[in-house]
DNA sequence: GGTCCCATGTAACCGGTTACATGATTTA
DNA sequence: TAAATCATGTAACCGGTTACATGGGACC
């Protein structure tokens, strides 16, 4: 009789810094602030292409304070208010992540996904639609960044953001741009289906 | 005394599916497979903007053998093998799912991270580094997509996998032209602070 | 008849998300 | 002064990842 799933399997007991962690403690190089404006900072700046909730901040902070990557600083006053601040060992790390290779970009997209299926199991109709909720959400996106760009590049103390600002702008325009040919396209099927 | 977190806190007990059991429900919507397959059709099909390990996958499969939405037929033979296919509750979640609205993406990219703080916290030698492997990257997937969209257009039958084919293309090229043109700015500044 | 890769899983940890909670400040 | 919003967290679940395990075929 075969038993199968007989040994305990151990995993990894610990492994380094989590990639989202790298992230929180880049940003306080950039100074010292509590964990709620770490999480408005991530929102007002990389959040095109990193994001984290903010109940997520905190814990972070917390393993981070544990770890020895970050210190905290009680502020007095009526607010409880905590600052951060990076430790050696945690400024260290930021210095060693930024000059090891990045891991591969990682892009969820449910829409992309809805396309593919579009007609073996759905509808062109939906399918449309969705599209077209789509191109709202992008167009508006695109349309903030755009203007934000000439205050990012007037000032020479932001030229690595306005990189990546940049970075974002040209994607959202390629989505804007393939889902303008994509619609198209699927009213041309819709026309087609419908006067044959 | 101020004693905080006094209240358990419920938490949502059950939500419905996750938003990986629709793309694996969608691919079973081709043909009945193995979880294997499920795998490996997601691998060659949706790979550029939806993924997942083949471990998950194959807990995805239990949880939807026993929510009802796929059933499993064992295959005899000296290799071990469990057919899954749709139920009709899994078909309606699919056509259901395909007409509501997409979530937002979500894009998680380390190298566009790490460029927003090379000035600031990094060395701009390692960051040109970095994004010229992130080129050699982009560019070899480029060029593995743009060797196959050809096929997929030629067949009426993948029109739709074809649209998500072309946007992907379309996403590679813009991050080549962008990492282009930021390598052009950071060799600038390299030059400008080696030779002021 | 070894070796390597394909196929098929299981175990266990942990990060990230969703929901709950609540005191301080601002604003109408 | 009531309402809204800001700021600050905690609780708990669960998906997704990493690592482990292993039997079959292919190939040599």
């Amino acid at each position: 009789m075969s038993n199968r799933a007989t040994a305990p399997a151990k995993a990894k007991p610990k492994q380094e810094l989590a990639p989202g962690d790298h992230v929180f403690l880049s940003i306080l190089t950039w100074e010292p602030m509590s964990a709620y404006d770490v999480k408005k900072f991530m929102a007002a700046s990389v959040s095109n292409f990193w994001s984290a909730a903010h109940s997520q901040v905190y814990q972070q902070a917390k393993r981070l304070v544990r770890d020895g990557y970050v210190r905290e600083r009680e502020i007095p006053g009526g607010r409880r208010k905590r600052i951060l601040q990076l430790t050696p060992k945690g400024r260290r790390a930021v210095t060693a992540w930024l000059r090891h290779p990045a891991r591969p970009p990682q892009f969820y997209c449910e829409s992309l996904v809805k396309v593919f299926f579009a007609r073996q199991a759905g509808n062109l109709e939906a399918t449309r639609r969705m599209l077209e909720n789509e191109r709202a959400r992008f167009r508006e996106s695109l349309a903030m960044f755009e203007a934000l760009l000439p205050f990012l590049q007037a000032d020479e103390q932001e030229r690595y953001p306005a990189m990546t600002l940049d970075m974002g702008i040209r994607l959202h325009r390629t989505m804007v741009e393939w889902l303008d040919d994509t619609i198209a396209k699927v009213d041309a099927d819709l026309k087609a289906s419908s006067s044959p």
